[in-house]
RNA sequence: GGUUCCGUGGCCGAGUGGCUAGGCAGAGCUCUGCAAAAGCUCCUACAGCGGUUCGAAUCCGCUCGGAACCUCCA
């Protein structure tokens, strides 16, 4: 039995609403596709928590023993700047700014997202595809969309026709943000910039690149370049198929991004893309939407380095990805200090344990007390279930934390190994490890790493200890305060053992 | 204006018809040369008002407050 059959998951599907029980289209194998950045910027601690999310989903399916491919994308041309008649890219709008080429702009923002996906321990996914290395399969669908009378050109560029995908699908433009179209047509405001459109619903497929745009390439309508939504249904149809399993964003692409996909691809293949939509919400300050054009953004160096005006000092990847995982990925999170603050030191007694229970193993007892063994056991298998349940990171790590103590009881004898049998033993602790660092990420931030580091502190740790058996206290003393006041704190063991942690 | 969501103890944040969330902060105790760490104990909330129910923080209605989307956005 496999442990995705032990731990049936539930995944709480956006197109529905509802908690599902998740079956793959093929047992075994799960297609996964997540709207990646658009690179004309530096990545902010919001964008960051959705790429934190999905890098918990595809290491908690990995780690169920599903064999996944995360298709998560790179989009480097065609998001349209506002509504502007022109329908201005963005990469190539800040090009004109600063004076470069558009692909160095893209290489440069890559190059920063690759770096803040990296101090975040989010691993790279399965493929990373980018919107102008595909330009060809969008101009292709684009003329499959015409071809079927789904879209139509205008000057030069193409607009899928909304009106007319809608009346021959059931009715099912809206289908995932909950929206009915003649809503959007009442509701909508005047956008001076649409008399091209035959509806104000359409939206475009290609552009026509201005005489002074900078990015753009030739098709059947002329030169011009890509619709924002196109590009994700070629891609992760390309990767995955007509339909796979999961598709996953930030909640704020459901609409119009995501249900233009649907449309798009239910239109060009004739069956809906997706089977389960994940929407992570997002993350707030003060309760508002962390988002650059609100100017309420946090840079991820500026959070480790302490800069930003709103913090009091600098916090720790680990600290901010523990920070994260203590809410649902479907709930907004507010970003504060204080917040922080109770985050570093809860991680930092998760990680001492992590720690502790790597430097311990098993008194080895066959028998070992059954009631003690039974709670154990009962403690990873809610790791598992929490998990499971939609993967719920915060019941996980509430879980977590009462392994810790358990961890620590056996450190002081508390709760004498003895009493735990060996194979109880081994499955608690690489339970732990496992769901800290496979499932969770939270990787070990240690100095233990750094030899010279460790040995020098270790031979101050000596000095003290002869200090103490010799009764000189103030020196004693004076090694543990020092070392504190650099940040480095001495744990007295009741053995006379003494380790530390680094602030 | 339309659509949707949320309002949990000092703070953050799970949960969701009857069963302890958890973390941080605070109080007490144990351990300790003194501390720290750790362990134990305490602090028991669900915006307000009605209703449904044997029973509601959880379902329904209203009121108040906040947010997201409807436009580029993770």
């Amino acid at each position: 039995m496999t442990l995705y059959e032990k731990y049936p998951l539930t995944i709480t599907n956006s197109l529905s609403g509802k908690k599902e029980r998740f079956e793959p289209l093929t047992p075994g194998f799960v297609g996964m596709y997540v709207c990646g950045p658009t690179v004309y910027n530096f990545v902010h601690l919001g964008n960051a928590r959705t790429f934190l999310t999905f890098d918990t989903v595809s290491r908690y399916l990995r780690f169920l023993g599903y064999r996944v491919r995360y298709v998560r994308n790179i989009t480097d041309v065609g998001h349209l700047e506002s509504d502007a008649d022109e329908g201005e890219d963005k990469i190539a709008k800040k090009a004109r700014l600063e004076q470069l080429e558009p692909m160095e702009i893209v290489k440069r923002y890559t190059e920063d997202f690759h770096n803040v996906m990296r101090v975040f321990n989010i691993l790279p996914p399965s493929i990373e595809p980018t919107a102008t290395g595909h330009i060809v399969e969008q101009i292709r669908i684009t003329q499959e969309l015409i071809n079927k009378g789904l879209a139509y050109d205008v000057n030069g560029s193409v607009y899928f026709d909304v009106k007319k995908y809608n009346a021959t699908h059931n009715n099912s433009y809206g289908i995932l943000s909950g929206r009915n179209i003649e809503e959007l047509m009442e509701s909508g405001r005047d956008l001076d910039s649409q008399e091209e459109k035959r509806d104000r619903r359409d939206f475009a497929l290609w552009k026509k690149a201005a005489p002074q745009h900078i990015m753009r390439w030739p098709s059947p309508w002329g030169e011009g370049f890509p619709g924002w939504h196109i590009e994700c249904t070629v891609m992760s149809t390309k990767y995955l198929g007509e339909t796979f399993d999961i598709h996953g964003g930030g909640m704020d692409l459901k609409f119009p991004h995501h249900e233009c996909e649907i449309a798009q691809a239910t239109g060009a293949n004739g069956k809906p893309p997706v089977r389960y939509w994940i929407h992570s919400n997002m993350l707030t300050v003060n309760g508002q939407k962390m988002s650059k054009s609100l100017g309420n953004s946090f840079l991820p160096s500026e959070l480790f380095t302490g800069s930003h005006k709103l913090l009091d000092k600098g916090y720790s990847p680990m600290t901010v990805r523990f920070f994260m995982l203590q809410s649902h990925y479907s709930s907004t999170l507010d970003f504060s200090n204080e917040a922080l603050q109770a985050a570093e030191k809860g991680y930092k007694k998760l990680n001492a344990s992590l720690r502790t229970i790597k430097a311990l193993s098993s008194a080895g007892g066959e028998t070992g007390d059954t009631e003690i063994d039974k709670a154990l056991i009962s403690l990873v298998d809610e790791c598992y279930s929490n998990m499971s349940d939609d993967f719920n990171t915060a019941k996980t790590l509430a879980v977590l934390f009462e392994m810790s103590s358990r961890i620590n009881d056996m450190k002081s004898g508390n709760l004498p190994l003895k009493s735990v049998s060996a194979g109880v033993f081994e499955t608690f602790k690489s339970a732990y490890i496992d769901f800290m660092e496979k499932v969770l990420g939270l990787e070990e931030e240690s100095v233990q790493d750094n030899n010279l580091l460790d040995g020098t502190i270790q031979v101050l740790i000596s000095l003290r200890k002869k200090a103490r058996a010799d009764k000189n206290f103030a020196l004693s003393d004076k090694i543990r305060d020092d070392l504190k006041a650099i940040g480095v704190q001495l744990k007295d063991g009741k053995d006379g053992e003494i380790t530390y942690s680094v602030e």
